[in-house]
Parts: C-alpha cells; sequence; structure tokens
DNA sequence: TATATCTATCGTATATTTACGATTAACGAT
DNA sequence: ATCGTTAATCGTAAATATACGATAGATATA
C-alpha cells in the first residue's frame, strides 16, 4: 500500500513539517524551555522536572536531537543537554518565512 | 495504563505543542501555501494539487481547522477554504516568543 | 423527480508515537 | 574486582496518525 506520501512533497516543506513534529509535544516544549532556563542540563535534572520516566524522557530527548534542535556531550557518566543555537536560530527564521509567506497581517 | 501525560503541562505549551503538530505533516504545510497564493480555495481544488486522496485531503484540512489555522465555508455545493489570519498572527507570535525566549541568538 | 457533483465521514489497514519497566553499557567509587 | 549510578535501548502495549475506498448527505442541474 506504499505508507507515508511524504516524501512526495518538497525538500524544504518536509523539513519544516519535520521540525514542527519535533515541537508537537508539550514535554518537548519544556525541555527546550528547561534548557534554556540552565543553560545546560543533566538528563537526570530533566527527568525530575517533568512527570514522566526516565525511558520516555530520553526518547523525547532522541527526538529533539534528531532535528538538531538539541545537543548531548558525555560528561563522564552524565550527559550534558544543551539547545543548538545556530540550528534553533536557522528554525527559528525558517519558521518565521513560513508564517510571513502565509500570513497577510 | 492512564495514556499521554499531556494534559499534565502547563497549558500554553499544550497549545503550542497543539499548533506545532497541526504544521508537522508537509500536506498541510502545502495547504497553507496553496491558500494563501489563492487567497481562497475550493476543497476540490486543493485535492487536484496534491498527490493525496479526496478523503485523505479532507483529513489534512480537518486537523488545520481544529486550531484555527484556517476555517471553511460552504458555498452551495463547494467548501471555500480561508487562511484565519487573526489566529495565524497569534500563532505566529506565540511561536516566535518560544523561540526568542529559547534562541539566544 | 432523477442525476451528477462535491465534500465529510465511516470503516479499515498500516505506521508511528507515547508511555512504561527491564535490561544493558559505560563509568566512578570503594 | 565489585557495586552503584546514569542514560540509552529493547520489548511491549495502547493510542494516534496517515492513507484509501466506499458511502452518505447536501445541493445543483437536467
Amino acid at each position: 500500500m506504499a505508507f507515508s506520501k511524504k516524501e512526495e512533497f518538497n525538500r524544504n516543506d518536509i523539513w519544516l513539517a519535520d521540525v514542527a513534529k519535533a515541537l508537537s509535544h508539550p514535554a518537548r516544549i519544556k525541555i527546550l524551555k528547561i534548557l534554556t532556563g540552565m543553560n545546560a542540563c543533566m538528563c537526570g535534572d530533566i527527568v525530575e522536572l517533568l512527570p514522566l520516566s526516565q525511558s520516555t524522557v530520553s526518547q523525547h530527548l532522541k527526538e529533539l536531537k534528531r532535528v538538531v534542535l538539541i545537543t548531548g556531550e558525555i560528561e563522564g557518566l552524565k550527559v550534558c543537554y544543551c539547545i543548538n543555537n545556530a540550528n534553533l536560530q536557522k528554525e527559528k527564521s525558517e519558521i518565521n518565512k513560513l508564517f510571513n509567506q502565509v500570513c497577510k497581517c
């Protein structure tokens, strides 16, 4: 049945949709805010601030890493997560471009 | 097992995530662009411009209506879809606020 | 009134996401 | 070497999303 027709759309729309998907869960929005507030943050600290299990948080972090909104660096036993400012800048401006293109206001 | 813990997050983050979800498929990004280019558009016209069946397009339109990014008005036999500028404005500024909050650039 | 057209919805199949506990791998400390 | 800690991954269950064809309802037109 050849599922998911996403690939039949243009590259930029696919990429924009993918970034939007990464932002499409409140836990991930909150993780971004936590990382900003703390600048950098251990995975365990994030888990404590969310009403989710360690494994679930790990999955959400993975989704944010997938679109490179954040990066994770191993520091001994722990992993230090950071906002990826360069990418966030790019994604911010692309989403803005979409809104400006679409919104006549 | 009490699924989906989304409700345990704050209202604004839930709403932002929900808007992002509506934008998380390239077909829906494209629909927004089509509607902008044409200002207003019959459902059938949109179907012709997408590589998807009529029923699938109808579902995508429903998802965009759900977060009021678009509105659909019945005009006789056809349905005329429009960008909801007021809401788009609000959503644009809220997403921008998030990015500005999170992005140090 | 009968017929054609348009779009939403229903039913269904498959894929993906969300959640968890258990396990694993890697490291630090004892 | 052993033990405790941290975080990723595995396995799994349930929910949601994506896609389609078929159908229904509403409205034009013949």
